[in-house]
DNA sequence: GTCTATAAGGAGATAGAC
DNA sequence: GTCTATCTCCTTATAGAC
């Protein structure tokens, strides 16, 4: 890169917000692991939130282009009728897991985790995933047309709260060493559970016993 | 209460646990909110960690035993056969939703999903969840009897992380703000969409397209 | 049991040399 | 662009009066 520090910082900052979570991360013990003094990442980001700030562009927004381009991808093989669930549960969940695998880069899908996990009222937030959050609603509407856009909102939010919990718990198969169970295999079995909720019948009115 | 100054620093560290999270308050903060001094947690709990295990102990062991009587009856009402996973997901779902619909014990709910989410170290977390998971497993896999015991472990894993996040993040960006939180509805939906992903077919052996 | 006062160190941020 | 040194405020924790 042109400027090897500010790479440093940022790698470093991925890596130790992914592993022990924003709040419980200190600038300073960033700056230690990037091999670099505390003034760098102001010179670099102005602050600690403009450091987060970076790493969500860096990392959070491809990962949204991605997941827009595949849902582009199933709606040009569905032009009309019902979308396959599993398709959009694949289409939202893989870009965010596919590096889980590898342990030079699984700290990029646990930094994702952690962001959503961490900050969900944040104004940031709304700006980077309202725009996929929207298409994925319309999505899950014409996979389960029987549910209401409400309920197509919350299926979403549950869908993500399976991903994020999945990839951020430190007992979760993916993050346990001890359990070795690879990416491939999680993703699929997370498509297994999440796409048969997408595609429950409507929600009780009440108590139903 | 036998000790007002007492109650009144769990009750405030509670709330400001639960809405601000475990890791980004400070111990002073909840001092002020109580109108104690910082002297008085050390008194009474020796410790910021003291404390929390003291919250843990005054509000996730109640749920969890109420989630085991819940689970007990269902056993009872079917002695021999498949078990609805309706039941299994609102056993142990709903000791833990049930206040948030009461403005007054909201933080109790919350309380619960931020010390699941951020979970500190993994060895208290299973000390108390331990027992809980460990039944809940076997109950899942007699809601879906052609999965593996490893394949119930993960949607049990599943099912927890849409209800903690459905608990720390009621308005998260990802849905419409205008959502409706009603909790009965809340648990409804959460009931719909995770007693379907328990009880969905196998997950594909590789990658299915 | 509850307080004041303070220790001892960590936090983010900044000035200015090089 | 990167450094050292430092500022100011905040953190958990403790000692000791009452």
């Amino acid at each position: 890169m042109n400027d090897p520090t500010k790479e440093r910082i940022l790698d470093a900052a991925e890596r130790m917000f992914a592993e022990n979570g924003v709040a419980a991360t200190s600038l300073r013990a960033i700056m230690k692991e990037a091999g670099a003094n505390m003034a760098a990442v102001h010179y670099h980001f102005g602050s600690r939130e403009g450091l987060l700030e970076a790493l969500m562009a860096r990392r959070a927004e491809p990962v949204n282009r991605r997941r827009l381009e595949l849902l582009d991808a199933i709606e040009q093989r569905h032009l009309r009728g019902v979308i396959p669930a599993e398709d959009i549960v694949r289409a939202f969940c893989a870009p965010a897991l596919e590096m889980l695998g590898d342990p030079q880069r699984r700290h990029v899908s646990r930094l994702i985790g952690r962001i959503v996990m961490e900050a969900p009222d944040s104004a940031a937030m709304t700006r980077i995933f309202g725009t996929t959050a929207r298409r994925f609603v319309s999505a899950i509407q014409r996979a389960a047309p029987h549910i209401t856009e409400d309920e197509a909102w919350v299926r979403l939010h549950f869908m993500v709260g399976t991903m994020v919990f999945t990839l951020t718990a430190p007992r979760s198969p993916v993050c346990d060493p001890s359990m070795s169970v690879d990416t491939q295999t999680v993703l699929e079995q997370l498509i297994a559970f999440a796409s048969a909720g997408l595609a429950a019948p409507c929600a009780a009115e009440s108590g139903k016993e």
